[in-house]
DNA sequence: GCAACTGTTGTATGATCGTTCAACAAGAAA
DNA sequence: TTTCTTGTTGAACGATCATACAACAGTTGC
């Protein structure tokens, strides 16, 4: 009878760019939770807050919302990469990628779903290969300069493949052992296999003492 | 009316071993072929030419069977490292590794696949800690075999750490970039990181000259 | 041949999957 | 306020999912 209260809004209207962003963030989350078995309409769409609807209309299926998830978890990776004019000297991006921010399984898990969606589906695998390719050569880039040489030889070419697969290994590592890949080891394991090519790599910003891993003391 | 043929038997009949073999071995190519997402029961027994009601007769269910199946990934490997009295010298273990035996897109997408669930399934992951700690603690003493050490010592558990990781990278860049990962520079990868800590690392039965891939020459 | 055993079948069931689409309503423009 | 645009909703749909289980039929031992 009295109190008849304007009944606040039922849905927020948003930008179609606010939508996807809210989308994707939601299938990112649910693929580092539950990996890609979990990346259903429903699992997304009520992390989101938004109805089952949406999917199909802003990225035209799951199928779509699903690469659009994936460049946007090498989004982080390339901006590392780009942030500058220049690639960032070697040692700070390397511990960069061992920081809180990269280093942390509810974004790698991400990638171990994708990955193995990837291997199985040519469309994802030629979105991928984009991607990849430019990774690789702002990589090769990074480590030539790292070597002082203006442009990367095929040797640093060829160590820039190795390294990507290097990480990629200690990520699967960490993600799928944690209790035997430490982001210490990780250092550990990056600093072992690269020093007799590229030194030291110590980074600028954070070139304290860095000790071995307990585990790694003779 | 005339030849009533005795109508040859509906199906056959399997000891409990060889049935649990012939749909461990249909769900291996399946998660090969479609990885986790085409893992479901009417795949795996319709590729099994069995019928639905066996996956859980034998394996209790879906993921008993997706268990026994990362069990039998694993094998080869830890076979490879089990077969003699002695783990085999690192050079021959690594050469079989790049072998076509196991350098196949076939068989390693096998693991992407599973990689993805075991980081998103606490069951499966203390499965697989035990086949990793094998495995790692069998490539350790290889790697210490070979630097002439009789037991492994912190940097060599250390370094098959890095192996292990490594060799996983690759396997990753193998299956989602086939273009870029090939089974030269793979080889061409694990050489040059691992060179200056194990030597030249030329297989006993594949002594032949083995260049360097032709994007490495300087 | 016959009976007992047990591996196998395939339907039934309910849950969940992705997609579609007509109705709806929020927010901007008039 | 009223109109219009368009982002959003959620029920409906058919397909597919994992599982359970009663009936069935190879196989073995007698």
């Amino acid at each position: 009878m009295a109190d008849v209260k304007p009944s606040e809004p039922r849905f927020k209207r948003l930008s179609v760019d606010d939508r996807a962003a809210e989308l994707i963030q939601a299938g990112l989350a649910v693929l580092a939770a539950g990996g890609i078995t979990a990346f259903t309409i429903d699992n997304i769409t009520r992390r989101a807050a938004a109805s089952r609807g949406l999917i199909s209309h802003h990225f035209g299926g799951k199928n779509g919302l699903l690469a659009a998830c994936y460049a946007a978890a090498y989004a982080p990776l390339l901006q590392l990469l780009q942030s500058g004019a220049a690639p960032p000297a070697l040692p700070d991006l390397i511990e960069e990628l061992f920081s809180d921010r990269q280093f942390r399984r509810e974004g790698l898990n991400i990638w171990l779903a994708l990955w193995g969606e990837i291997a199985v589906n040519p469309l994802l695998m030629a979105e991928h290969l984009k991607h990849y390719r430019t990774y690789h050569s702002l990589l090769a880039t990074s480590i030539a300069r790292h070597v002082g040489r203006g442009r990367p030889k095929a040797a640093d070419t060829a160590l820039a493949t190795a390294l990507i697969a290097l990480l990629d290994g200690i990520w699967v590592e960490f993600c799928i052992a944690p209790q035997e890949m430490s982001r210490t080891r990780a250092r550990a394991a990056v600093a072992t296999l690269l020093s007799s090519h590229l030194g030291p790599l110590q980074g600028r910003r954070h070139s304290q003492p860095d000790l071995p891993p307990p585990e790694l003391s003779v």
